[in-house]
DNA sequence: ATAGGTCTTCCAGTAACTGGAGGGTCAAGG
DNA sequence: CCTTGACCCTCCAGTTACTGGAAGACCTAT
C-alpha cells in the first residue's frame, strides 16, 4: 500500500501518516524504488492504533508506550491499566475545570441583559 | 512601575507581561531613557483583566475584543454578551466530547484487570 | 569599582499537526 | 513517445500562548 491507501485505510490524513514516520512512532514498512513510503497490514493496524487511541486523547508520548505495549506479548494489563488510569485521572481533573469555568461564566452570562446598554456584570467582574 | 512591579502587581509572569506588549495586546504607557518598559495604573489593570479572561480560557484574540470593548464606552452588552455565550457554547460542547471520553475510558479501565497476565480490554479495544 | 539584580532584545522550543512550494514519479490516453 | 494529471517526495513556515535561555545594557548599593 501506498501512503494515500494507508491513510484511507486507518483513518488518518496523508499528512499525519508522514508525520508519524517523521517521528518514529509508525514507520512504513518499506520504500519503493522511487523513495515512496510503502505500508503492509500490520503498519496499518499501528496506524488505526494510534488514531484511536488520539480519540482518547492519549499524548503521542502515550500513544508510543501503548504501542510499545500493544505489539508486546509479554506485557501485563497493569501496565496498560497504569497508563489508561493516569489519562483518566487527567480528565476527570479537566472535567471539574471545566464545569468551574462553566458555572462561573454561565453565572455571568445569565446577568447580562445582552441589550443596547453598556452596563454589563461580565465587565465588571474582569475589570 | 517597571515590568516586574506591574507583572506582581497583575498576578502574571514578566515574560507574558513582555509577550503581550510584543502582540499589542497591552503596551507599556511609556519607556524609561533606557528603554525600559514602564506601566501605569491604567496598563496594569489592562493586564489584569486579561489575566483574569484567560482564566476563563478566553483566547488571546477574544480578550483583544473583550478588552476593546472593556474601554469603550459606547459599548452595549448584548456585544460582551455574544462573545461570553460563544465561549460557553465551546465550553459546553467540550464538556460533552470529555463526559463522553471519560464514560468509555474508565468503562475500559474498570474491565481491565490490571494483574501480571497479557490478557487486556484496553488494547483489544485499541487494536 | 564592583557585585548582584533587573532590564533589554532575539532565538529556540513546546504539541501535534497543517499548508504550501518546488520538484520527482507513475499510469493512461493520444 | 509525449503529455496530462494524480500522486509522491522533502523541506519550510505557521498555528497557540507562552517559556527558557543567551548576550549584553543598566541600576543600586557597598
Amino acid at each position: 500500500m501506498n501512503i494515500s491507501e494507508a491513510a484511507k485505510s486507518s483513518g488518518l490524513p496523508v499528512k499525519t501518516v508522514r508525520y508519524y514516520a517523521d517521528i518514529g512512532l509508525v514507520e512504513p514498512s518499506s520504500r519503493s524504488d522511487a523513495g515512496y513510503r510503502i505500508y503492509n497490514d500490520a503498519a496499518v493496524r499501528r496506524l488505526s492504533f494510534i488514531r484511536r487511541a488520539r480519540t482518547f486523547d492519549f499524548s503521542v508520548a502515550e500513544c508510543r508506550e501503548l504501542l510499545d505495549l500493544y505489539q508486546n506479548q509479554d506485557r501485563t494489563s497493569a501496565e496498560v491499566k497504569k497508563i489508561a488510569s493516569k489519562r483518566l485521572e487527567e480528565i476527570e481533573i479537566k472535567q471539574k475545570e471545566l464545569q468551574a469555568l462553566h458555572d462561573d461564566l454561565s453565572h455571568l452570562v445569565k446577568a447580562c441583559r445582552g441589550d443596547e446598554r453598556p452596563d454589563c456584570p461580565i465587565i465588571d467582574f474582569l475589570g
